[in-house]
DNA sequence: TATTAGTCTCTTTTT
DNA sequence: GAGACTAATA
């Protein structure tokens, strides 16, 4: 018998979330965790894997599915962590060789049985960018874009389409619930969305929603199902609330009767709406079996104080439907989450670093520190300030370092040299040489595609006269067969000359590649490297100020969407005014209004100790110049109306009593020391 | 045919 | 404040 001594710590609920159906003659009947926001929920989630491993389960064959690769990171190492303590002997992380996200383990399963689906096991994955670039292309070729009135543009038309088959809805239901402003064009779009499937395949690419389509496709039919699912006798997935109508439908597949399917969420966290994921999956899954799932609900809350759990309560209770009950906590004392309200958003900015630096002086670490925002452009002013007082942070969501046009150049290179019928790498890499335009770029990947060898035929191809001595290194650099990651370093010089000629700042983008080279070298493949970093983009740019170095401390600034599953000891919201929380995009339904409501509750539950929201009364707005007035005067959000209101301690901040506005104000003392310290580096 | 300058619209969240 | 499309120019 196996020492248990390592349940010990946990509660009676997650204990029973952990030891349900373990250790039986037959695999566990299906299981359904909801999970509320700081109850311990990758701890317990680690602890059923654990625990199975404990009781003979082989680490191959078990499934974890997370939302990140992060989530999934984080989990393995938990794993591992708690069977050396129970085992003596450590299961090695690297056992557990199936955890990651739907789309990463789709890609896996697609390439590993590629010959046998009728896929070419070197197919090349689009992210987001390519895929709207490649819809674009059709949308020319078909002549959409010279319409009478406006075709939708090509993010719309990806987002329809990614829509219609993340949520396995026809085209019209769509159009009508989602889109209706593009209703008119129903027929053109069936159109289109032929085009970008047929495009698709002839060029051996599989988009963001192909990894899942495909999956589930192929799942269809009930030998391979059979096979694939077979593969693993447990399967666990993590924030389940975000998952679409696809997914559940591979899930279904992969475990028909739901024996050894754990999955854990909280339909109080749902925030994926947009990507078509539906809360539905997690309500209906305990009945979607022939054996009814069981449920077990984890409800006390390990991470807030009393106080800011109250106020975050309040904010969910006023959900028009909800089915998780309030979290409680021990965690007693603390004070109440503050709303601050301020002039501008400049002061905010100014407010809330103030408070950070102050939080700093009496021994909060920056780490432990967070600033969540809304949207991603919310947070210059905050940037501006941090910036200008010498405070070093990361930044996530938002842009990312794939969404910079050089490091899209250089992994489109390698892509088409890997692939040359990927058009969009082609069409994108072909106009980065002077005289080349979208007219001869695509005049030459015409060429290629009617050869039976792409590659050999470039040779063939006439350049365009002004190409001159550019066509020949390309050609050159693109038939030179390298091995990995010379091939990267090989890019790398060709692209060279042309980051100069193109860009204003190419030491700071040559600096990220050689960065990027570096990523590169970690992978055993050129495949490996461009599939993870499609599916799994590392999050920080390297040209904001100062990229701080991993020992050094530093605050998170953070999209509420980026920031789930994480938590701080002190969480700074910023804009918690109408037409921020909610976004005034987001409006337009009951449906999305609600979601915006458990965004903010999302935000608000990630703090531990001190949770602050800053109310500017005025802030610039970027929509209708037209109406001439710059800046709009915003109201507290609905979301914390008066009834609500005594959870929260009102606060009215000005620069003139902390210092005065008129004089600078005062560097901070990390400003001192970290200038201190770089004279010396 | 490529490039540039100028006018128009739309602006979230992410695998 | 950027991307998309158009018109004018090299």
């Amino acid at each position: 018998m196996p020492e248990a001594g390592y349940l010990d710590k946990l509660n009676d609920n997650q204990r029973a979330a952990v030891e349900f159906g373990v250790g039986g003659e037959a695999l566990s009947p299906p299981l359904l965790v909801i999970a509320g926001a700081g109850s311990g929920k990758t701890n317990t989630l680690a602890h059923r894997v654990a625990h199975l491993l404990v009781n003979g389960a082989d680490p191959r064959r078990i499934l974890l599915m997370t939302f990140s690769r992060r989530a999934a990171t984080e989990l393995t190492r938990r794993v591992e962590r708690i069977t050396a303590q129970a085992m003596g002997t450590s299961v090695a992380a690297e056992a557990l060789t199936w955890a990651g996200t739907f789309h990463g383990i789709g890609a896996r399963i697609l390439r590993e049985h590629a010959l046998s689906i009728g896929l070419h096991p070197e197919f090349s994955i689009h992210d987001r960018e390519d895929s709207s670039d490649l819809m674009n292309l059709c949308r020319h070729g078909l002549g959409f874009s010279k319409t009478e009135s406006r075709f939708p543009a090509k993010g719309t038309c990806l987002a329809i389409y990614s829509r219609t088959v993340n949520a396995e809805t026809p085209l019209g239901e769509v159009l009508r619930d989602s889109f209706p402003w593009c209703a008119q064009w129903q027929e053109e779009l069936k159109q289109l969305f032929g085009a970008y499937v047929q495009a698709k395949q002839a060029q051996n690419v599989l988009d963001y929603d192909d990894l899942l389509l495909a999956w589930a496709q192929v799942m269809a039919d009930p030998g391979f199902a059979a096979h694939i699912g077979g593969a693993w006798d447990h399967v666990l997935i993590d924030e389940y609330q975000d998952t679409n109508r696809l997914q559940a439908r591979i899930l279904k597949a992969l475990k028909p009767d739901g024996r050894g399917l754990t999955v854990v969420g909280d339909d109080a966290q749902s925030i994926y709406a947009f990507r078509a994921a539906t809360v539905r999956n997690i309500l209906d899954f305990p009945d979607s079996f022939d054996q009814r799932a069981d449920v077990i609900t984890l409800d006390r809350n390990y991470r807030s104080t009393q106080p800011i759990l109250a106020a975050a309560n309040a904010v969910i209770g006023l959900a028009k439907e909800r089915f998780t009950k309030d979290l409680w906590t021990e965690r007693a004392s603390g004070p109440k989450p503050q709303l601050v309200t301020v002039q501008t958003e400049t002061e905010q900015a100014r407010f809330m670093v103030d408070r950070i630096l102050e939080n700093r002086e009496t021994g909060m670490k920056l780490k432990e520190q967070a600033v969540l925002f809304r949207t991603s452009s919310h947070s210059v002013q905050i940037e501006a300030e941090l910036t200008r007082r010498n405070v070093p942070y990361v930044k996530f969501g938002g842009l990312k370092f794939l969404d910079s046009a050089h490091v899209k150049d250089l992994l489109s290179f390698l892509r088409l040299a890997r692939n040359p019928r990927d058009r969009v790498a082609g069409f994108r890499v072909l106009q980065l040489m002077p005289g080349i335009g979208p007219k001869a770029a695509g005049r030459i990947l015409d060429a290629l595609d009617l050869a039976p060898d792409p590659r050999a035929a470039l040779a063939d191809v006439a350049p365009p006269a002004r190409a001159g001595a550019d066509w020949e290194g390309f050609v050159e650099a693109m038939s030179t067969q390298a091995a990995w990651p010379a091939a990267l370093g090989l890019a790398r010089a060709w692209y060279d000359p042309h980051l100069d000629r193109l860009h204003e700042d190419a030491e700071a983008r040559r600096a990220d590649l050689l960065q990027l080279e570096q990523i590169a070298t970690g992978y055993p493949s050129a495949e490996a490297f461009l599939t993870d970093l499609t599916l799994d983009p590392p999050d920080a740019t390297s040209d904001q100020a100062g990229a701080p170095l991993k020992d050094e401390d530093y605050l998170i600034l953070s999209t509420i969407h980026s920031a789930k599953g994480q938590e701080w000891k002190s969480v700074h919201l910023l804009n918690a005014v109408d037409g921020c929380m909610p976004s005034d995009l987001g409006t337009g339904s009951s449906h999305e209004l609600e979601e915006e409501r458990r965004l903010l509750y999302v935000a608000m539950t990630r703090a531990k100790d001190q949770l602050t929201l800053g109310l500017p009364l005025r802030f610039y707005v970027t929509q209708q110049t037209r109406n001439g007035d710059r800046h709009v005067y915003a109201m507290r959000t609905r979301f914390i109306p008066r009834e609500i209101l005594h959870h929260f301690e009102s606060v009215h901040w000005s620069p003139v009593q902390h210092g005065g506005a008129a004089q600078r104000p005062s560097p901070a003392p990390i400003d001192v020391a970290a200038s201190m310290r770089q004279m010396w580096s």
